[in-house]
DNA sequence: GGCAAAGTACGAATTAATTTGTAAACAGCA
DNA sequence: TGCTGTTTACAAATTAATTCGTACTTTGCC
């Protein structure tokens, strides 16, 4: 059995894999272009941040060419859910529906989302 | 309109705030020990920790006697509220129901939690 | 009073994350 | 060719978070 450090992002790489994840794939200056619209930041620091991200694998990227080309390695839904997990345990001592709830409870949520989380819920009380 | 510093709690003081929530009030020392249920810790880092929580009034203490006791002084409710939202935003495009479903796909939630849930989506339904 | 135990205060070292400056490589083009 | 973008590489400064050592204080007890 492979232990595969588990490599969290941090803040600022989150942000990068966002547009990744959006983009499929993106060169530092679209990924920086983007970033700006929400904040400040100098081009090599996203670079920098990039090439980071790189070594840590939590990005791949095409280097044949000048301008180098990155995708993001790990998945948006594998990242989601460390995330999650994360923070149901250090937030909601362990409870993921107290999470929900308390999700569901904060705002917004249209009328057709709550349609679907309620075929979910549907969905897994059938599974029991 | 006043301007209220957020002072998102960083990673180590929320597990302080954990123990904090559940114990309504509790000295460094008993903090300490609960930590070490957890992780490696010194007793003065721990120490350190609080005053620094103090500082940017995450928590309050009695310091009447020699022995503090510090209390929460953000509520588990409120701080949950700030970092689903910090989540939904870096990590769920925006899309609290998005994350809902995530959590619930994630695993656990027994039939009663569901259950409970359910009635949730009800009553949000029907404020509409 | 004097000692030990348990606390707090505080400075400073360490580690992690972010940001930036500068140089070198390269492509396009007048 | 030689100039101008644009880009990567890299070292280093800065800032934030965490950890720890040490000194001082207080309390209880002999």
């Amino acid at each position: 059995m492979t232990l595969i450090k588990s490599n969290k992002p941090t803040e600022s790489e989150l942000e990068i894999l966002q547009v990744l994840w959006n983009e499929k794939a993106a060169t530092v200056r679209t990924v920086h272009e983007e970033l700006l619209k929400t904040k400040e930041a100098g081009y090599t620091t996203t670079l920098k941040l990039m090439q980071i991200m790189f070594e840590k694998g939590l990005v791949t990227r095409d280097d044949s060419n000048k301008t180098h080309i990155y995708q993001p390695a790990v998945t948006r839904e594998k990242t989601q859910q460390q995330f999650l997990n994360k923070m149901i345990n250090t937030l909601f001592a362990g409870s993921s529906s107290d999470l929900v709830m308390q999700a569901l409870g904060g705002h917004d949520a249209s009328g057709e989302e709550l349609e679907k989380i309620q075929e979910l819920i549907n969905q897994l009380k059938k599974d029991k």
